[in-house]
DNA sequence: TTGAAAGCGATACCAC
DNA sequence: GTGGTATCGCTTTCAA
């Protein structure tokens, strides 16, 4: 007993006009006469009229539809951008599909897949654990993506992502100018490119302080609270000399410092730490995590109004890659190496 | 230079058989006699045919695709709700579409009617923040939904739950146990179910313990960690006495507890506070928090099975209201009263 | 057991 | 400027 819809018939028949006249109004092309029009206008409003994008969708045309797909949207980082995704599609009248892999690669390619037949009109894919081989395929058949917080160096793909390696110098810098010299870093997986990037940067103003390079303050893990957490005790237990740590996310940064007070050490007045994000539980951290803030919800928005942009006016153009600049936001987690 | 899609007719022309008898054997209706179908199976698999959804949904069919509403990904209660509903999707070969409303009404609305269009077989809303009255039309006309963590006691809607009332008097009954009488209620929106049944169990169980209940104690908000500092700092000013609080979520309970903190004083020994929702951050608070374990992603789980159900069975049943029992957790955030 | 044909709702091309 | 009509991909009677 479904509730019979108006349909752009109906409004032809209460306007008594044509059908096609109808459809020229609601997608303003063609010429229409302006009384035409009010009329035409008139009968859509007096009906509550419309259109059903599906059967837009139907002749080739466009869905309103866009894809998102995310490892977990129970991680911290995710939601926000998920945030920002949908709030610029909602203003441009798009409708968002959700979608999460687990970072399992396998995952991403078959919601992909899904998305595909669903005729989606663009796809969003935050933090992509495949190797974007099958993503660059979609792309090059014309179906729109736009990365975020990811790249594929190799590939011709749109993205959204911050500056790690700039954020991560920064991280380094200020322990550095503190006094630290033995840093350990705590990566997520090995093959992410944010944890490459962070590493780089760790590395970079390692060496521009002439400080070595110690391989065995390198860790990895993943992105969780308690990846942090183990590492750390791990090192500890090891013995490793170290005063200071640069986490590549706030929850790893988090684990660690819980892992360090959890032995009856202080932070920051036995070890700084230094996380990377800005989730809103790192200012209620004790102490108050240092970080470098990401602009999480605005690369999720802008990745999105980009990807529109791209449905709007399927134009081959190079590729775009925006690159947002990261803040050190400075808080207690870290202090001047007590000699 | 969109790939041409393999539509039904390809695979009709290589099995040799009408466009008719490919969808039979596509949607296993009808008669088909089994070498058809074999051949016809076989033309599928060679031309790596998928029907289009679109198409599918538009002749009245079914579009595998259910919408999710929710206030706002972004508070730390509702992803794992959201990750629920797309597991239990998934399985069954549903997609989900996500919108965030912000807590308003007019935005539901204008969600409810989006996802009207785009024909989805579905609707799971958590936390609604309307009165009900569309989504009664909505399903009275046949489109399926269900609640979650919100009932509308007037209308028959099929809803997942848990034992609000139950577990907010399990809290406080715990309070009271270990000596406390004068309990301060923090809940969030006035207006919001769960809320008010919070309170029903708070006051259950100061009734039944014999302790007169002093409105004074009982303040309102929304569920957000400001609101749960704001309200408690108040509280202090006006220099209320009590000697604990039941708050109606976590975050307004760490609120609390670092309002408490702010001022110098401590959680358990000056004021014990219970929470509700179980949230990550919960056990990590210092001190770790008390709370009313809700399962949540099972919530949003079970929800999604109740609504592909319904879908599938569209036979008018009767409305379902699934209760779920919560859990006290024990931890250190409560003491007993020091006299 | 199978095929032909009529929609489903809207777009777009082609006449008038 | 406006109307007719084929078409999109698939489901669903209705005959055969």
């Amino acid at each position: 007993m479904k509730i019979a819809k108006t349909t752009i018939k109906d409004v032809a028949e209460k306007a008594q006009v044509s059908i096609s006249t109808v459809s020229r109004v609601i997608n303003n092309s063609g010429y229409v006469n302006a009384e035409t029009k009010h009329k035409v206008m008139e009968a859509i409003r007096e009906l509550d009229f419309e259109p059903n994008p599906l059967a837009k969708g139907l002749g080739g045309g466009k869905s309103n539809t866009i894809g998102l797909i995310l490892p977990d949207i129970t991680n911290l980082f995710f939601p926000s951008i998920a945030r920002g995704v949908e709030d610029a599609a909602t203003v441009q009248g798009y409708t968002v599909i959700l979608g999460n892999t687990d970072n399992v690669a396998a995952n991403e390619e078959s919601y992909l897949n899904v998305l595909e037949r669903k005729s989606v009109d663009g796809i969003i894919i935050a933090g992509s654990s495949s190797d974007g081989s099958r993503i660059q395929e979609l792309t090059t058949s014309g179906l729109p993506v736009v990365l975020v917080d990811r790249t594929f160096p190799s590939l011709t793909i749109d993205s959204v992502t911050s500056d790690n390696l700039e954020g991560a110098y920064l991280a380094v810098k200020h322990l550095v100018t503190l006094g630290h010299e033995k840093i350990l870093f705590l990566g997520g997986g090995t093959n992410i490119s944010t944890t490459q990037e962070r590493e780089q940067g760790y590395l970079k103003a390692l060496r521009e302080s002439g400080i070595p390079i110690n391989r065995n303050l390198i860790h990895y893990g993943d992105y969780r609270f308690e990846s942090g957490f183990d590492r750390l005790i791990e090192v500890l237990e090891k013995g490793l000399p170290f005063t200071a740590v640069f986490a590549a996310n706030d929850l790893i940064a988090i684990g660690a410092i819980r892992a360090i007070q959890s032995r009856n050490l202080h932070v920051p007045q036995d070890f700084s730490v230094v996380g990377f994000d800005d989730i809103f539980w790192a200012k209620l951290e004790r102490p108050p995590l240092t970080t470098v803030a990401q602009p999480i919800y605005r690369m999720g928005m802008i990745a999105c109004e980009l990807l529109l942009d791209k449905i709007k006016l399927p134009s081959q153009q190079e590729p775009r890659h925006i690159v947002l600049k990261p803040d050190l936001v400075l808080r207690q987690s870290t202090a001047a190496l007590s000699l």
